[in-house]
DNA sequence: CGATGCATTGATATCGGTCAAAGATGGTGG
DNA sequence: CCACCATCTTTGACCGATATCAATGCATCG
């Protein structure tokens, strides 16, 4: 364990699958046994940010990852063109808060208020070492956020606004799957241009594509913030055209 | 450890950061003890491959790892759309296999002859349940390749086709950093059609963009394997303009 | 009810994709 | 040793999609 700091390599390391920390079981076959859980939760502390506030800054001393437990936030990096990348939104149950050679390599932000629970690397490696089971819950973790990224790697590819925006719908509309789809519609919390420094595009771009979708009748945005899916199966198809 | 193929979440994972089951040490911090190494090689079994050999296919099952010994591999995915996409090149010391509810996730075919070890997850999973440390290094290393998959998820949202070369053209010569440079050329063995497929452009622009490198005096094609590079500094500004 | 972001819509230009053809390269076999 | 072939690569012309610039609409909040 000579550089813990450096398994925590990441800024975007988001750990939907498993109920991490959270009083809540998912249907999920990867879960964690109650002493599991009592372990991490003595060693975590809670945070509270509201809208728009800074969780951490890409290059900061990375001293511990944080497991949301309410709210979205996303996590991007400033590239020096001055285009962002949003390299993943982050929503309740997500990890995030790894580096790279001791530094967060992305700065995440709160897009809604937030809670979140702080777990102090030292900590956490001193328990992983000693709990190979937790630790493989990690490997299993990071290994699917591997995988979401070079989903995102294949969604860029793509050449068609249309078809990068049915995908971040797809995203999302699984992300909240779960929660109560109240009168159909899904809550986006993200602006525009969010959403365009996820997808690659302008958000003009985005913008056209939300019109296009409309246009399609496969979804559409009642409000600016929440959107109705029209025609699941016509969406599916648009994705799928890689 | 219910599905311990689903540790195995990528085919693209690599882990050039330890001397994976390499007698040569580097100056990488992360090593294996002399115990972990012989650990692995005795449940390891030797492959060999020629050229364009198929290692597995994207959707067979995934009952073990492979890590590279010598050559060089594609990883890669056919998409609906015809479209290829190539998550990542596999080099010496590189791991991959990783899989999806037990099977690959990616087809990963030999670029040059190669040789692998192959590493049965059964008894890998088995192995690190009894070693936290080595299953550390898993982790830091997939942790890694998962910084390694946001960067190419980054690379493919420039939007100019000779910045992007300019990325792949740097990611090769640092691969081939260690090796003998002889007489200042990088030895390149895949086709422009892969490289390509990996940067998410069609094989043409990738042929303008290195006529582009070319005529602004930064690197170019003494044969159609060999790659020369003028202006080292010249290069990294334009990877700098992401 | 301003005012300030946020979002939409429009016009234009640029860059890469696509189609097409010609040019290298390397390996094979006569 | 050379000719031939398959494959890979380069180059050109054209088109289409998105970025960009610009202006207008629309909320949300003080």
């Amino acid at each position: 364990m000579k550089q813990p700091a450096d398994f925590a390599a990441d800024g975007m390391l988001s750990f939907r699958a498993a109920p991490f920390l959270s009083p809540t079981l998912t249907a999920d076959p990867v879960v964690l046994t109650p002493r599991q859980r009592e372990a991490l939760t003595r060693i975590a502390t809670r945070v509270r940010l509201k809208s728009r506030g800074i969780l951490y800054q890409a290059g900061a001393p990375a001293d511990a990852i944080f497991a949301v437990i309410e709210g979205v936030l996303k996590s991007y990096r400033d590239l020096p063109s001055g285009r962002r990348m949003v390299a993943t939104f982050l929503f309740a149950r997500d990890l995030c808060g790894l580096a790279v050679k001791g530094r967060y390599v992305n700065t995440v932000r709160a897009i809604t208020p937030v809670t979140l629970y702080r777990l102090p690397l030292a900590a956490l490696t001193e328990l992983m070492k000693g709990d190979s089971e937790l630790q493989f819950h990690f490997l299993v973790k990071v290994t699917h956020e591997l995988r979401e990224a070079q989903r995102h790697a294949i969604l860029m590819n793509r050449r068609d606004a249309a078809g990068r925006l049915a995908s971040f719908v797809a995203l999302i509309a699984e992300q909240q799957s779960g929660a109560k789809s109240e009168h159909g519609s899904i809550h986006v919390p993200m602006t525009r241009s969010d959403i365009a420094d996820f997808l690659g595009l302008s958000l003009e771009s985005v913008s056209r594509a939300t019109a296009e979708l409309k246009a399609q009748g496969l979804a559409r945005f009642d409000t600016r913030h929440h959107l109705r899916i029209l025609d699941p199966s016509g969406l599916a198809r648009l994705i799928c055209n890689v």
